[in-house]
DNA sequence: TATGAATGAGCCTTCATTCAT
DNA sequence: GATGAATGAAGGCTCATTCAT
């Protein structure tokens, strides 16, 4: 038997790349240096992944997944005890994945990457919605295409993961509290809204 | 920062890169491309910016400044119909300057324009709130903080630039209608919100 | 040279080789191509021969005996009919062999490998000129040194291969009956040569 | 004014190529160590030549052309005289060019380089055969098509050109006088030819 | 001052060869 | 003995920057 594959290796190379990319933007991504960090040969990285492309595409869909979208499924909760739920969670989820957003934002902005990626991977997160179209049932959300509504919460939500990364824990619920305040606003069937 | 005369040249050499980073990205931005789209030599750029860096760091503070934030000035119309106009304004500059936004993201993201950026440009577009004030003193915004505010519409709208842009222009109205219904109901001040 | 016993996978090995010079030239062969094509492991290719150069040396000398000289041996026919028929006989070899004519001569071309070769292949491969001999004892063939009748007569065939080799059998005859014709001319004793 | 490109460097590269693959092969031949060669940096062959293929197919062009094939032009000498005339020029030429020829080889021979070639240049060296057509009209010559008559000639010479180079001037004399015998032999209309 | 040729470090990728299993 | 993963030196090419003219 001769020596096996190492998924090991495969994973530091991952780490290496994305570590790599995060201190010095991806732009600066060598595939030698990726080599270096990662204990690795440059030659045995090609073995993993078959170039750069595909190694940051690769990077890519995996980090994209971490941080895709609030996740509106129903728990049965009250719809407003619910939505601020997901809400919250999805911000906690960016406070904690800035790093991969950061990186993810970067090969989107990247035409170089985004067209191939573009073509390989169809990559449809489609994030539930159950909550909201139960809302809208019970009359107590805007009756709007719920695609809508989540696009329009997760552009409002997410820059702030990078604001309230920075935030101590128990800083974070005064200005967390008002941002629910606002998202629910957005969303809910009020009666100045006829 | 330029260091001799012939501002057209300046131009020019700024004109050039622009588009350059348009059609083919910042990644692919060469400054051999910039010099012989701006009918100037390699050289010649040289005089005008002292590096690459340079260049780029001048055409995004430029790019920056044209699709900035929502402008909440108050021009004394009604609360709601003013924020909705401001929403509207910009939301319009949005698909008007995708091209430049798309640009001016590229260098965000990139670690090594963004780092000497910062450094040299503090760039705080202070963005007028007067209009958001009045609405709290009117009672009819809720009382949070207007940085706050601006920010959680900014966020919210910005992304749909890239969205509508195409989408021919009567066929904007309706979603224009939905996104300024939630627009509203998140900062306005309603009854359920006590 | 190999090494160890099964000759199976030494042969495999060579013709995996052949076969992929012949698809993608020298200058790209690969050991691991040969070795995936041959269906056996890189490493066992070094088991079989040292190195790439070794290997290419050993399919040289095979290749290169199969397509060597025209065959002036003595079967007791008239001198110019024998001489024809060897004339011919050559021509058909050289057609079916072009592709290791073309491989051999990849080789020879190539210095690395030559220089290598020369040295542990002496290779001499005489060809008899038995019925030159005679025909020259026989006054209808010029008086001229043998081995330098061979060389001008190989020469002058050896590329007709490569362009008959394209044309239909029965489109050949014509062709070759004049190049046979330009051959006896040129080594027959005629009378205005005194 | 800038520097201004400078063909003495145009030739040094092509100079420096040319013998860097007579010395180490086409198969070892190194931009780098082209560029080195001709005491210039790596780009600056670039800047003369495309990329590598390009360089080489130039190379090839010029090698090619300075000994293509014997030149039957008509002189007005009578034809056996002209003929072994231009014969021992094409010897000539085939010694003086052994190196060139030698080159020319290794690119025909070269998979990669050949199509590209093939591609780009459709080279037609068409040598005159004037003296050959009047040599027939005069029944000197035998009745076949002189574009054959010519390659049978070129490819019965060539090669001596790499036997002959070793020898001394005067040492020559005698196998060339046999192999023109041969070689108007081969061509000659003769009376045992019927 | 403008020009654009020249520079050379650095990048991505390949591949002969080794060696742990 | 066979396997194929690992190695790392090289190779082709690009491009920011310099500098002779």
């Amino acid at each position: 038997m001769p020596r096996q594959r190492d998924y090991r290796k495969e994973h530091a190379i991952l780490d290496a790349a994305q570590a790599e990319v995060l201190e010095h933007g991806l732009e600066a991504l060598s595939m030698d240096a990726v080599a270096r960090r990662a204990g690795v040969a440059t030659g045995t990285v090609y073995r993993y992944f078959a170039n750069k492309i595909e190694l940051v595409g690769y990077l890519y869909v995996l980090l994209k997944s971490s941080t895709a979208a609030p996740f509106f499924d129903d728990a049965g909760l009250p719809v407003r005890e619910g939505f601020e739920k997901a809400c919250r969670e999805f911000i906690r989820e960016c406070c904690a994945h800035v790093a991969d957003e950061k990186f993810v934002e970067q090969i989107e902005c990247s035409d170089a990457y985004t067209k191939r990626i573009e073509e390989e991977l169809p990559m449809t997160f489609d994030t539930p919605t159950a909550l909201l179209d139960r809302g809208k049932e019970e009359g107590v959300i805007k009756d709007i295409d719920s695609e809508l509504l989540v696009e329009f919460i997760s552009n409002a939500l997410r820059p702030f993961g990078r604001k309230l990364e920075k935030v101590r824990d128990r800083d974070r619920e005064a200005p967390i509290r008002d941002i629910l305040s606002l998202c629910w606003g957005a969303i809910a069937a009020s009666d100045n809204d006829a």
